[in-house]
DNA sequence: TTGAATTTCAAACAAGCGTTTGATACGCTT
DNA sequence: AAGCGTATCAAACGCTTGTTTGAAATTCAA
C-alpha cells in the first residue's frame, strides 16, 4: 500500500471527519446529528461509533487547530512592525472565520462552540483560544507600550477578537438586517480594513489615557 | 378581583414566564426543556401547552423588549452630546447583557438566540435588533459627521455592538481564561469605560480616514 | 482458495424530547 | 349544596436522539 492510497476503512474515517467538520461548524455540537454526518459521508449510522467510539470523540478528532497555529506562526515571523502585523492577523483571522471556501475553515467549528459549552470546550480553550489571546496580548503590548495596565491590554485584545467574532457569530442576524450580505473575499478584506483601522485608533487611545 | 391580586391561573402563567426567561437565557431555545421550565415554576409538564400552546409560543411571550426600548428612549432624551450619549448607552447595554441581578436581564434571552436561528429570531431582529442598530447608527453618524460613508458608519455600529456582545456571548470561554472573572457592577463599569474609550477613538479615526 | 479478522449494514434499543389525553380537583355562580 | 367551566395532574403518545447488536459483506494474509 502506498502512502497516498488509503485502505477503505481509512477512507471512511476521513469522509466521516470531513462531514463532521462540515456539520459541526454549521449546526453546532448539539444541533449536529450523527445520522446527518453519516448521510453526508455515505456511511452507515453505526460508523461513527465503530471508528471513533461516539459523537464526543468524533468532535475531539475533528478539531484541528493547525491553521490557527499557522496563522500565529506566520504572523510572528512576518518582517513587519507590530501595527502591520496586527492588520495581517485580523485579515487572516477573518478569512478563517468567514470564508467558507478557505481551507482553514476547520476552525469554524471552534467559533460555533464558544457560547455553548461542550465536553470539548476545555480542550478548545487550552489549545487554541488561550494561545491566541496570549499571542495577541504580546502584539497589543508592543503597540501600546509599557505604560498601559495589564487589564487594559487584555480588554484591548477582547475588543479586537470581539469585533471579528461578531461577524461570524451574529451572521444569522446580520443576514436578516441586510439580506444582500455576502462574505466575498473583497467584503472580508473591507471588514478587516475597518476593524484594523478602528482598533489601532482604539489602542492608541489606551496608550494616551494611561500616560 | 383587585388589580394586584391575580387568579391562581394568572399566577401560574407568570411563574411559567419567569422560569422560561431564566431557562431560555441560560440554555438557549433548543437547550431549554419544557420539563425544566415547569419544574422551576412548580407546574405540571402540560402547563406550558395549556397556557401558551407550545414551547415556541412560550418563547414568543417570554420575549420582552421594553427594557431595550427604554434604554434607547432614555438615551435619546438625555441632555448630552453624542459622545456622552454613546458612553451612557454602552454602559446601559452592558448592564443589560451582563448583570444578572438587573431587572432588564430579560433581554439576555435575545443575546442567547443570535447565533442559533429559532422561530422567534425574525421577531427579535425586527422588533429589537433592527431598531437598536438604526438608533446606534444615528448616534454614530452624529459623532463621525457627514463625510463618512454609510458602510463605514454601519461597520462602526458593528464594532461597538460586537465588543459588547463578546463579553456576554463568550462568557464560557472568558470564564475559563480567567477563572476569577466576575461581572460585578464595578467590573461592568470598567468594561463599559474601556469600550466607550476604545470606540470613540475608533470612530474618530473613521472620520479622519474619510476626509 | 480458504479462513480468520475487519468493516458495513439494517434493525432495534433506551432515553429524552414536546405534546396530548382523560380523569381529577378546584373555584365560582346559582 | 349543586352544577359547571376552568385548571391541574399522572400517564402515555409519537418522534428523534446517540448507541448497540448480530448478521452479512468485505478484506487480506497464508
Amino acid at each position: 500500500m502506498s502512502v497516498v492510497a488509503k485502505s477503505a476503512s481509512e477512507q471512511t474515517r476521513e469522509r466521516l471527519l470531513d462531514a463532521a467538520r462540515e456539520v459541526f461548524s454549521q449546526c453546532g455540537f448539539q444541533g449536529a446529528t450523527v445520522r446527518e454526518i453519516c448521510r453526508r459521508a455515505d456511511a452507515n449510522v453505526a460508523a461513527v461509533n465503530y471508528h471513533f467510539g461516539g459523537k464526543d470523540a468524533l468532535l475531539a478528532e475533528a478539531l484541528n487547530f493547525a491553521p490557527l497555529r499557522a496563522l500565529q506562526e506566520d504572523n510572528v515571523t512576518a518582517d513587519a512592525c507590530p501595527r502591520v502585523r496586527l492588520r495581517l492577523f485580523i485579515h487572516g483571522f477573518l478569512r478563517m472565520l468567514l470564508d467558507e471556501k478557505n481551507a482553514s475553515a476547520q476552525c469554524q467549528i471552534m467559533a460555533r462552540e464558544l457560547a455553548d459549552p461542550t465536553p470539548a470546550l476545555d480542550k478548545i480553550v487550552r489549545e487554541a483560544i488561550a494561545p491566541l489571546h496570549t499571542y495577541l496580548g504580546t502584539v497589543v503590548r508592543e503597540i501600546v507600550g509599557a505604560t498601559v495596565s495589564e487589564a487594559d491590554c487584555r480588554r484591548g485584545v477582547h475588543s479586537i477578537v470581539g469585533q471579528c467574532m461578531y461577524y461570524r457569530h451574529s451572521q444569522p442576524v446580520l443576514q436578516r438586517l441586510r439580506p444582500k450580505l455576502n462574505y466575498t473575499p473583497k467584503e472580508i478584506e473591507a471588514i478587516a480594513q475597518h476593524i484594523a483601522e478602528f482598533s489601532l485608533a482604539g489602542l492608541a487611545q489606551l496608550a494616551i489615557t494611561s500616560r
